[in-house]
DNA sequence: CTCGATACATCGACCGTCGATGTATCGAGC
DNA sequence: GCTCGATACATCGACGGTCGATGTATCGAG
């Protein structure tokens, strides 16, 4: 019933995940196990929302990938943001601070506007 | 093709409006037009999402409204916080500051984790 | 040989947002 | 009188992203 900050992942999504890969090429698993270490749990990407958030991202020429062995021997498909991506990861990283302090005014207004 | 600030309200729209009301009782049009004006129209709240959102906070029993007359003289529907709809506001306050830190610990990393 | 962790993926249900559209009234200006 | 813009409500369908469930397969440990 009360609103857990899971509700709010929305169209966060994309913007955590390019951050995430701007430090390195890694695979999906990897991604999301990071996210939810990061924040203490607080942020759980579940893998029905990041594998489709990783092909969409693919397909919008962000992030390309290539099979390879992860350290621990096993196959996995690894990510690695591209020129665009990274453009992409700017200026989502602005819109999300915009976004912030936007929201942030409104929760500091303690009066009614005339 | 940027994602605009636009994109980032999903979820967020309940907290703005509990948020508003929270000032004291007021009518949808209204609602939107102050929360526009203190963004600087970064967050611009349509009338089609404000309307079911309302809708859906009293519905949950958090915002009650009635019918009164503008200062325009025209025919409004006030809303006004119950005192469960002020509870639900403290709760999605906290949720919203503990996810943006929890985005904030994300963005601020600049190395992978082990 | 089994089990848990790793790693990928897809599916349908669900929900909220958004643009378009519609109605009606008030006051201002001509 | 008339028109027009602002005020004020509302609904609709399309769209898109998220999420839980489910399925597959492999590796290493015990």
């Amino acid at each position: 019933m009360a609103r857990p900050p899971q509700d709010l992942l929305q169209g966060t999504l994309d913007l955590l995940v390019l951050k995430t890969l701007s430090w390195g090429p890694a695979h999906g698993y990897a991604i999301a196990r990071w996210i939810q270490q990061l924040t203490g749990q607080v942020l759980d990407v579940g893998e029905g929302s990041l594998y489709p958030a990783l092909h969409r991202l693919e397909e919008r020429g962000w992030v390309k990938s290539e099979w390879q062995l992860s350290p621990n021997n096993r196959r996995a498909k690894f990510y690695q943001l591209t020129t665009r991506g990274r453009q992409q990861l700017r200026t989502e990283t602005a819109s999300w601070t915009e976004f912030v302090d936007a929201v942030g005014k409104v929760l500091r207004t303690t009066t009614q506007p005339t």
